[in-house]
DNA sequence: CAAGAATCCTGTCAGC
DNA sequence: TGCTGACAGGATTCTT
């Protein structure tokens, strides 16, 4: 689940307890996660300080001394777990846990497995194969509306399904692609080549709007997914439509016409918007 | 080529 | 209480 928000917020959860620190000892507990883990990951880790942190998407890139970086995607059910390397909570589903030399413990716990771990040259980041190609971040002066209006222009694809392409825009997932797409005033359904011009220049403040406002409150927990220092975000309770079926919506409470938000499947996957106001 | 479905995997929750 | 089926934050790969 986790989006840009969460991802970010994690990032910073785990900046005090890694950063400057020496990974006195690494263990990983499986051969795979989505992906097969780089041969040799522990040893590889093993007695490197950890430089500094970057977030790219929905991507966590922790710089390691000697060159690599270890690339961390949490996918839909993944976490960071800290704790102190004496009490060793042993948890299920923690694939990977590090532990540095002033003793703190840091477990990668992903029950799905659908995240995925890999290292890479730190000087060759952006060519990896799961960061090439990705678009533009979102809260970047680089994300535009002209920006997003080229990249949309021509697309036949619902401006929903194109907002969770990460080539289009890095981060975005289904909670938040739903609330901008409502807070822009845009239907889900709408074509994307039609977004290009004056609705583009609606949606891009309310993406980085949302984003922005999502990451000051923590992110949002949901049910499997709780910040790295155990704190639970609290953006959830700001969600205008995301898993809010048929409750009224905010804009027209009452309104001749308003049925309430609306839950629909788009690609599979759950859209939830209100049918009166966007359009 | 592009759009949608199927897929990976486990846990949780609603309904019976 | 226990079982079953639907569904979940992602993203690639396979079919139409």
């Amino acid at each position: 689940m986790p989006e840009l928000p969460e991802v970010e917020t994690v990032m910073r959860g785990l900046r005090p307890a890694l950063e400057g620190k020496v990974i006195a000892r690494a263990l990983v507990h499986r051969p795979d996660l989505r992906f097969p883990l780089p041969p040799g990951l522990a040893r590889r880790l093993t007695g490197a300080r950890v430089l500094g942190f970057r977030r790219r998407g929905k991507y966590i890139l922790i710089w390691l001394e000697g060159g690599d970086s270890l690339l961390i995607h949490l996918g839909m059910s993944g976490r960071m777990v800290i704790g102190s390397a004496g009490s060793n909570a042993e948890t299920a589903h923690e694939h990977i846990v590090l532990e540095t030399a002033d003793g703190a413990r840091v477990g990668f716990v992903d029950p799905r497995r659908f995240g995925s771990v890999d290292l890479v040259r730190t000087d060759a980041e952006e060519r990896h194969k799961l960061l090439a190609g990705m678009g533009p971040e979102p809260l970047e002066d680089d994300f535009t509306v002209a920006s997003l209006s080229t990249s949309l222009d021509g697309k036949k694809t619902p401006i929903k399904a194109a907002l969770l392409d990460q080539r289009v825009v890095a981060g975005l997932g289904n909670i938040y692609v739903c609330e901008a797409l409502f807070r822009a005033g845009i239907s889900p359904q709408r074509l994307a080549k039609t977004i290009p011009g004056a609705r583009a220049a609606r949606l891009v403040p309310e993406i980085k709007a949302t984003l922005a406002e999502a990451i000051a409150a923590g992110g949002s927990s949901l049910r499997d997914y709780v910040q790295p220092d155990g704190e639970l975000g609290y953006f959830q309770h700001a969600w205008k439509v995301y898993g809010r079926e048929s409750e009224p919506c905010e804009r027209c409470p009452g309104m001749p016409g308003c049925s309430g938000i609306k839950r629909i499947v788009q690609s599979g996957r759950s859209t939830f918007y209100c049918p009166r106001t966007q359009r």
